[in-house]
DNA sequence: AGAATTATGAAAAATTTATCACAAGCCTGA
DNA sequence: TCAGGCTTGTGATAAATTTTTCATAATTCT
């Protein structure tokens, strides 16, 4: 049983008939634009809606508010739910588990993640960073740290089949300054780093750069170091119910990247694409298909 | 060229290297929830970002606003005219994006993903895998294929924290027999398995379970044939605009039995992953924390 | 039409809220 | 280790906003 949530423009068109003829005045002067022009200050409200102060303060009380800023305090909080998008209200996720299961919970927070952070990405740079990662004449470097090394290489594996010269650095190992050898003007580092951000990370990302590389990083809401030299980053929120971190809104990012680059040059990935299946075939790697 | 209206968010993330640490924390606790935030006063949104209320005084001004109130008006202003907007733009991701935009498109279909997914699982299977999951009297081996080897290493890395007793096994190695030796009655193996179902994993999976271990799968909608002796499994749904599947939803069912896991024996848990602290310290292998 | 009732707005009082000046704290680099 | 600069928070002060009071205007009812 869903309680109605009655929103405050609910409320005032309930109620528009118990009002006097300022009241009315002030109350479509609200809705006219909701709800900005309730979040001013009740004088503003007042001169904009041609009535006086004290109107607004009664009519306020007639809806059932203690005073003026209470009912400011409801249109925020109104506006807070309404942003968060109907996907993200606390419907459950799991049929059949307890609100509070950590399924739930869990969902919960990375639909969250994944909201926020696609709401702060530059299309643009996306678009940008996706036309260097594809382009060959680039050689592609790809480098995670401890954790995020899984990422970069899950990045690695795609990315392989759809373009050459690529090479999947370990920036924990220390052979990487091997690598840093070959690095030439305009190559391009894909570096992924989060929290508890890593010493040799940085070092190979101030050397790349240092070199002449393009820097592409993504890093997490509070952003590694590394981004003060990347020439474009993406922030991933990655928090959630436990003791560490998410890495399900980079991973998105990063199949986004690999699905948009793929089709930077169609043919040619198909082309590489049937060449893999018939190598696989081959090998008898796989069962046939289903 | 339409110039861009430059939201206020914008500016935030534009200067956010140029601001201090509080305010950096004020920065985001106002990106957290915008508007809303920002249209509350002064001292509430300090309060909230656990600064004090000149810092907020202070960014606003560095922000390029003469004081608070102007930088809420222009706040009211912006929210002013995106409700006048179009009213479906609540459905993209990346504002500014054109609607078809892969970033748009490909969230999409995750969302619509891990909806499909979390719809079809069963709360009491997963608490039951977990609870094999975290059994420390049981050897616990995790399985991947040659996509799913992040995954699972993915999982590996975390799991190597919270209990012993652990083996990561790549199932495209030619090396796994060995490992099948030791399987005793009552081992767990965690194997991933999803489209492109690997020949080896399924014969992996068989001798596992004929050594009586159990088994819990990670596979697709259409389900490896792991599945049919599988003790638990989850199917996730993976399909996206691109040439190949999105292991996002696999990815947060892992995190989810991390966070689940974890929390069967906080305790330990804490215990342990102090100690691996402990460790990192002394290798000086990360950044202190800002 | 006139009295009673209710609505309205000007202005003052009370409260909250924002700004300012200053000192304590905290890194950084010698 | 200490000095210097920068950051941060505390308390005082000023500004603003909200609430209340009260006189007047509008409306309603008999």
């Amino acid at each position: 049983m869903a309680e109605a949530p009655l929103t405050i423009s609910d409320r005032i068109q309930q109620k528009l008939d118990d009002l006097t003829r300022a009241e009315r005045q002030l109350a479509h002067s609200i809705l006219e634009n909701y709800p900005a022009s309730g979040l001013g200050p009740l004088t503003a409200l007042a001169k904009d809606a041609e009535v006086s102060v004290p109107t607004v303060a009664r009519m306020v009380q007639k809806l059932g508010f203690k005073g003026y800023p209470e009912f400011q305090a409801d249109l925020r909080e109104e506006l807070r739910a309404k942003v968060k998008g109907p996907i993200a209200k606390h419907e459950t996720w799991a049929d059949g588990a307890p609100e509070g299961h950590i399924l739930n919970r869990f969902t919960d927070a990375v639909i969250d993640n994944i909201r926020h952070t696609l709401g702060q990405i530059d299309p643009q740079a996306f678009d940008t960073a996706c036309a260097l990662v594809g382009d060959t004449t680039r050689h592609l470097y790809i480098v995670g740290g401890r954790v995020t090394h899984t990422l970069a290489e899950y990045l690695f594996l795609h990315m392989q089949v759809i373009r050459p010269r690529i090479t999947h650095i370990q920036s924990t190992s220390n052979t990487w300054p091997h690598y840093l050898l070959d690095v030439t003007q305009g190559d391009v580092f894909v570096i992924y780093d989060v929290r508890r951000y890593e010493n040799n990370t940085l070092k190979l990302a101030e050397m790349a750069h240092a070199q002449g590389a393009k820097v592409i990083l993504f890093t997490d809401q509070w952003r590694s170091p590394v981004h003060q030299l990347a020439d474009i980053s993406f922030s991933s929120r990655i928090v959630v119910p436990s003791a560490w971190d998410s890495a399900a809104t980079t991973l998105l990012l990063t199949e986004t990247m690999i699905s948009a680059v793929q089709n930077l040059d169609w043919a040619k990935t198909k082309t590489r694409m049937e060449g893999l299946e018939d190598m696989f075939d081959q090998t008898k790697l796989f069962r046939k298909f289903t």
